[in-house]
DNA sequence: GTGAAAGCGCTAACAA
DNA sequence: TTGTTAGCGCTTTCAC
């Protein structure tokens, strides 16, 4: 393993210049710099992680807090952060928030995060009020995708206009009878996400003079699983809704699934819209509100970065796009 | 951050001993270790994995090369692996090998890699002649999941003989146009996996007297979309299939949506098997051979730990369960 | 059983 | 512009 002494030999100058140099440090000679990165090139020098970390506090790695990794926008977060993290030379570690509170304590208090990583993205999670507060406390650079934290940065759709957007367009087809399932309850989720949207719903048929009946809503967990199972549910229950937005596309796809296995036609005897635009979805035909989970992880690694590199944007609360996606499964409310 | 001079200082004793204590050393007098561990938990102490890293050649850190993000599989044996070694206070760091090849120039023999973790595991991965090699020459443990890289701990199911067993259901209820789905010309997948399950198809038909039409033979790339449009495609030539084998449940799904999309009954119409059961595979009352890929992560992931710990085990060649799951999606074939 | 001291490979003053 | 030096927080001889 090739150490910053070996470049040094090799150029002639001492460890300190190499270190200078390699980091695009000034007071460098542009033809020593040359010289000490041809040399470095050649060796295939990569300083350790390690010893930068201790003397100099960076461990050119950020730690990115996952719930699971079960969930498609999880994961887009996931590949957008580390593409642009890798990209700047550092590397991404997991801390996966299984199912058991474990690993959950003190999360951002925990020494260990602390002195591997020079930064903490953390995505999609029910926060406690506990958390948010470490989080902010942090005295390292954060940032969070999916649901705004007060006094940390943030990346994520606005919910509540995504929602309402769905909701509008099933409005406009004629629908009133509008069923929503829902993710707020699932353990470890950010529950704030799952409620903007439900509640969004709500509002906007009321607004519209309609009472949602009790019915109408399921809880689907943010998974595809619950989602079929409430789906099923709601469609036996009395006053069946012609319409049903789902707060994911995993959950849209559920309640496709229900929809189907009942014998039911989409989007002749029910219209079903989701949120996402999951891979997946356009296979499906599935109507949605498109978001891009991958430019949001790609947005919150360049925030942590430009905060490392002393650049501290003073936007807090980034709110991204998303657009009415128009496919097969939603259609006019045929006159009954 | 409380350093391990903090305990030594608690405790009255040296930091060398606070070391040994810590780490279970011998030569530690009992009441000593005692007021050590006391001490560290009282004060929050944890090694600084840099530290450690640099002075003793520990980082206490593993790292897990996936493809990408996108796959039920790799998600799977990311949260087995990492559930074990967290729980041995080791952290997980990924290195996601994107579409781009840029990632993958000298993989296991990639400086970085090598000063930050202290062992490999790989999944799913179509190795390169060379990657195999750097990977059976690199001087840290590895484990692969998936596929046999020879020389290299590796565990997977034997893809030969689930795939038979899929196929051999399907003619047991008397089809023989029997098509199929398969995932190897994904990029950057393992090849062998797709290969052996396609061969396996190839070869269960012909020993039961019956030629592949070359129709039947279609690449899913092991997702979902592509999957979809094969099947389409598939079942639009002549001599359409009466059932299909999909190389893996995300394929099959696509192939259930195909089905629905062209009107076609399953499984009166149509059977379906797939392999892996995927958490979605009961809603879709999807047939299929069962794996566990989160066990599968734990085995790699302890195979590793016992390695770094000295316990070589001379198992190279770790072959892990299936079995067949009987649901809604195959039946027999209907008398013509 | 325990401590002192030398390093691991870097970064960051401070000199020169 | 460059070099020297003192750590960063541990592990690991080697003494005691």
């Amino acid at each position: 393993m090739t150490s910053i002494h070996d470049v040094a030999r090799r150029t002639g100058v001492s460890i300190a210049t190499v270190s200078r140099a390699l980091r695009g440090l000034p007071n460098v000679s542009p033809r020593t710099r040359e010289l000490v990165q041809a040399a470095a090139a050649e060796l295939g020098y990569v300083p350790s992680p390690s010893a930068s970390g201790l003397s100099g506090g960076r461990h050119r790695a950020v730690a990115l807090v996952i719930p699971s990794t079960g969930r498609w926008f999880y994961n887009r977060v996931v590949e957008g952060a580390d593409s642009v993290l890798r990209g700047e030379g550092f590397d991404t570690f997991l801390v996966i928030l299984a199912a058991t509170m474990r690993n959950r304590q003190d999360l951002f208090r925990n020494a260990l995060l602390r002195k591997r990583s020079d930064a903490v993205i953390a995505l999609g999670i029910d926060f406690t009020v506990a958390e948010k507060e470490e989080l902010r406390d942090l005295e390292m650079p954060a940032a969070v995708v999916g649901s705004a934290v007060p006094g940390v940065h943030s990346v994520g759709v606005d919910d509540a206009a995504a929602a309402t957007a769905a909701v509008e367009h099933l409005l406009g087809l004629g629908h009133r009878r509008i069923g929503h399932i829902g993710g707020e309850t699932a353990y470890g989720m950010d529950r704030s996400v799952g409620e903007d949207r439900s509640t969004a719903w709500r509002e906007a048929l009321e607004r519209h003079g309609i009472a949602p009946h009790p019915s109408w809503h399921g809880l689907g967990q943010f998974l595809m699983p619950p989602a079929k199972a409430a789906t099923t549910r709601m469609l036996h229950g009395e006053e069946p809704p012609t319409a049903i937005f789902a707060g994911s596309d995993e959950m849209a796809f559920g309640v496709l699934v229900a929809a189907a296995e009942l014998g039911l036609r989409v989007p002749e005897d029910l219209s079903v819209i989701g949120i996402d635009d999951h891979d997946w979805s356009e296979s499906y035909g599935l109507t949605t509100i498109r978001q891009d989970p991958y430019e949001q992880g790609r947005t919150a690694a360049r925030t942590v970065l430009d905060a490392l590199a002393g650049v501290e944007s003073p936007i807090l609360t980034r709110r991204s796009g998303f657009e009415l996606v128009l496919r097969r499964s939603t259609g006019p409310l045929p006159r009954g």
